[in-house]
DNA sequence: GGTGCAATGTTAACGGCGTTAACTTAATGC
DNA sequence: GCATTAAGTTAACGCCGTTAACATTGCACC
C-alpha cells in the first residue's frame, strides 16, 4: 500500500471530499472551514495551504458539479432527435432533484462574481453545451423549425433551469417525472415541424 | 408634524426600509443586524424588539418582494389572451431584472425552510396565483389546448423563472425583452389552439 | 549523507457576525 | 402618581473567515 504522502495525506483531496459531503447533506451554509478542518483532524488554518479560500472551494465544488451534469447529460442517447430532447429535460431536472443543494450551489450566482473564477465559467458552459448541441443538431436534422439557435437554447435552458430550481424549493412537486417529459414535451411540440415521435436521424426530408 | 413616537422614532419601518436598501444595493449577505443598527443610530440588539430573528428580517423582505410582483402582475392588461400570457411573461422577467437582489432572495429556498413562515408563503402563492389565472382563463377561453392547468401553469412559471434567473445570473443577456417575449411565444404557439393574435374574448367558439 | 529550501502544518490573534442575558429608561394605563 | 410594560443599552458568548508569525517535515542537491 502507498503509504501517505507528506504530513497529512492527500489533504486537497480530502478537503473536497468533505466539503462536498457536507455540501451534499446540509447545504452551501454549512460549510465552514473550521469545522471541515477539525473534521479533518487538521488545524483551521492547515486548509489555506490548499484552498485560497472558501469561495474558491465552493468554486470548486460547483465545478466538480457541473462536470457531474455534463457527463449525465452527454450520456443521453442521441439517435433520435425529439428523445434525445426529452431526454435531456428528463436527466437535467433529475440531476437536479438528486443533487439539490450541489445543483444550487452551482447556480447560486450571487457567490460567484461572474469572471472571478473563469473555469467554474468554463466549466458551466460544459455543461450548456451538450443541451445547445442537441438542440443545434435537431435544428439541422429539420425537426426544429429554423430559428435563432439562441432563441431555442435559451428556452430549453430557462425552461428545465426553472423546473429545476422550483422542484428543489418546493415550489412543484414532480415525483415521477411527469412534469419534467411534459414541459419538455410542450415546449418541443411548439418548435418542432413533423408531428412523428419516433423516427431516428432524419436526413433531410421536410414535410 | 408629528413627534416622533416612543424612543428612536419608528425604527420597525426604518429597519425595513434600510434593510431593503441594502438588499437592493449590496445583496442578501450585506445584509448584518449590526451594521443596519449602526446606520440607524441604535443598538444592534435593539433591532431584536422588532424582529425577531435575521431570518424573519429577510422573510418580511421577501414578501414585500411577492407583494410587489403580484401588483406588477395585476397590471397586465386581460383583454386578450395571448397578449396576456406574453404580458405575463414580460412583467414578470422584467420584474427580476429590475430586482434582482429581491428575486433572488424571494427565492433562495435554502433561506427559508418551507413552512416556517406561512405568510411568506402565502404571499409566494398570491403572486403565483395571478400567472394561474391567466392561464386557467385563457383555457377557459379556448385559447389553450385541454390540457391539466398544473402542467400549463408549471411550464409558464418554470420557464420565466428559469430566464429569469439566467439573466440576474448573467447567463443569458436579453437587453430588450426580445428573449422574454420571443420564449412566451415559443410556449404559447405550442400549447394554444388558434393562430390568430388579437381577438379579445372569444365567447366560445373553436376552429 | 548532510544541508538548505520549500512545502506543509500549528498557535495566536483580529475583527465581524448573530444572539442571549441582565439592566436601564421612557411612555402608557389606571 | 404610580406600576407596568415597551423600547433601548451594555456586556458577553460562541462562531466564523482570515492573517501573521512560527514550527516542522520531506525533498533536491552538493
Amino acid at each position: 500500500m502507498p503509504k501517505p504522502a507528506y504530513h497529512h495525506g492527500d489533504l486537497p483531496q480530502q478537503i473536497h471530499q468533505r466539503a462536498l459531503a457536507t455540501l451534499r447533506e446540509q447545504g452551501e451554509a454549512a460549510i465552514t472551514l473550521r469545522t471541515l478542518a477539525s473534521q479533518l483532524g487538521v488545524s483551521a488554518t492547515a486548509l489555506y495551504r490548499h484552498v485560497t479560500d472558501r469561495q474558491s472551494l465552493l468554486a470548486e465544488l460547483a465545478i466538480h458539479g457541473f462536470r457531474m451534469l455534463r457527463e449525465r447529460l452527454l450520456a443521453v442517447p442521441t439517435g433520435n432527435d425529439r428523445h434525445a430532447l426529452i431526454g435531456i429535460g428528463r436527466v437535467y431536472v433529475r440531476f437536479a432533484r438528486d443533487e439539490p443543494n450541489l445543483y444550487r450551489l452551482m447556480f447560486s450566482g450571487h457567490l460567484f462574481e461572474k469572471g472571478s473564477h473563469p473555469r467554474l465559467d468554463a466549466a458551466g458552459l460544459g455543461a450548456f453545451g451538450v443541451l445547445e448541441n442537441t438542440v443545434a443538431r435537431a435544428q439541422q436534422n429539420g425537426y426544429l423549425k429554423p430559428a435563432p439557435l439562441a432563441v431555442y437554447t435559451a428556452a430549453a435552458w430557462s425552461l428545465v433551469h426553472g423546473l429545476s430550481q422550483l422542484i428543489i424549493d418546493g415550489h412543484l412537486d414532480d415525483p415521477d417525472e411527469q412534469l419534467a417529459t411534459a414541459l419538455s414535451a410542450i415546449l418541443i411540440d411548439g418548435t418542432h415541424t413533423r408531428p412523428d415521435t419516433g423516427r431516428p436521424h432524419p436526413t433531410g426530408e421536410t414535410p
